[in-house]
DNA sequence: TCTGGGGTCCTAGGACCC
DNA sequence: TCTGGGGTCCTAGGACCC
């Protein structure tokens, strides 16, 4: 696809019965390229990269032109550079995108408040309850990538079906700037066809494990026992695969999803060596996770370091805390401890990244709940409506602060009081 | 070709408890 | 004294997705 033409090629007809289709699945067409052109009119039609110039960085974008060169996104630039040597490469302005992101974001939350988004440039909606107002999913498809590019002057393409999985391979297969409908009795036709790295969660290494058993489509793992694929690639996987294989995917659309983990990582043009300058990064890295974890309004319990060297090897390496935190200087303390820990004697270090797991929210666990007698009294009353918040598991790892924090805790849920 | 940065989920082994 | 089975937590690594 190497012409915006701009009449479209892959639009549906209008399906007979498609009301069961009511999951659609959003994604926007070389997005953060599209973004950067809408500054660059004079670029449109030329092949476009955006990424870094650096030695080490990769493509994060390109556009359709440039990948009818064989540039695709989270390649090596001097690969893409090789390929497309008159490629037009642009730093990328993450703000913007974010900007453009959130614009597009509204725009679907006009049609249902059940838009879950999935990424900073693609989201799943269940449209089912807008069919009075909006007509049949087809339609709301349509009036989507209408709206987006009047509005913002960006390209989306739609798929529609009766769950995300199918919703998600009909956009993929809409792309570029297309819309697809998959009616419910046509869904089995659509995918079985299709090769076996088309399923969610199929990438290299279980697409050669799955090929060893002979298996190349999608039709092919449905009619594979689970027995069979349980042995290939293990339990959940081999459980995920065959039910997705024949269209089963009980996934709702749900519009809040909690975070897990908050982390920041770093590529260096040159390896570090000295102690001092890896020192210095860990606090740099360690900032920027305590500084996400407050405005998220989370803590986190357990502090991670990973460490990649000059010839990419990686390690990780994890420790949780007696008492969760979101203070740059405690997690920057631990990120150093772990780095000494493991030992990695002067060898050169090419990547350094801090991340802050098992986050509980700061407010209900740190501050108030053990504070005195009173605090504690109240902990037993509230500890229900805290296990069906949170669940069992981190309401039990938080109450041993309990006996631990709970001379300190006046102090330390100053500390992480989320003021900057 | 020489590999970013943000994440999620799964597995497996060991510790520990009942 | 030896043995066992289930459950949960912690840690490390790997696959995968955008």
């Amino acid at each position: 696809m190497s012409k915006q033409d701009g009449s479209r090629r892959q639009v549906t007809e209008q399906p007979s019965d498609d009301a069961s289709a009511r999951i659609l699945h959003l994604d926007m067409d070389a997005f953060f390229a599209s973004v950067e052109l809408l500054d660059k009119p004079e670029l449109r039609g030329k092949p476009v990269i955006v990424g870094h110039r650096g030695h080490r960085s990769v493509v994060t974008a390109a556009t359709y032109e440039a990948r009818a060169f064989g540039v695709n996104s989270a390649m090596p630039m001097a690969v893409a550079l090789r390929r497309c040597p008159q490629a037009v490469v642009l730093e990328p302005h993450y703000d913007r995108y974010v900007h453009f992101s959130k614009r597009v974001m509204d725009i679907l939350g006009d049609v249902t408040p059940l838009v879950e988004p999935l990424s900073i440039d693609e989201a799943f909606l269940d449209v089912g309850g807008s069919r009075a107002l909006f007509g049949p999913p087809w339609h709301i498809g349509r009036m989507l990538r209408e709206r987006i590019r009047d509005d913002t002057g960006l390209v989306a393409s739609v798929g529609a079906a009766s769950t995300k999985f199918v919703a998600k391979l009909a956009s993929s297969r809409a792309k570029p700037d297309g819309l697809l409908v998959v009616p419910h009795e046509q869904t089995l036709s659509f995918l079985h066809p299709l090769p076996i790295s088309a399923l969610w969660g199929v990438g290299k290494a279980t697409e050669e494990r799955l090929a060893r058993l002979g298996l190349r489509t999608v039709g092919d793992v449905a009619n594979t026992p689970v027995d069979a694929l349980r042995r290939a690639i293990g339990e959940a996987g081999a459980a995920k695969l065959h039910a997705l294989a024949w269209a089963r995917d009980p996934r709702s659309v749900t519009p809040e999803r909690a975070e897990k983990s908050i982390g920041h990582e770093s590529t260096y043009e040159r390896d570090l060596l000295e102690q001092e300058a890896i020192d210095r990064e860990l606090l740099r890295l360690a900032d920027g996770v305590a500084r996400r974890l407050r405005r998220a309004g989370f803590v986190a319990r357990t502090i991670a370091v990973k460490v990649r060297f000059g010839d990419f090897t990686t390690l990780t390496r994890s420790q949780t805390l007696g008492e969760p935190t979101d203070v740059a200087q405690r997690i920057a303390q631990e990120a150093r401890a772990l780095f000494r820990a493991a030992h990695t004697d002067g060898r050169g270090i090419r990547l350094l990244g801090v991340r802050g797991e098992n986050l509980l929210p700061t407010g209900q666990v740190e501050r108030g709940l053990w504070d005195d007698d009173e605090g504690w009294r109240e902990t037993e009353e509230t500890m229900d409506a805290l296990t069906a918040r949170f669940g069992n598991a981190a309401i039990q790892r938080a109450s041993h602060l309990g006996s631990e924090g709970r001379r300190r805790s006046a102090r330390s849920s100053r500390d992480v009081s989320p003021s900057d």
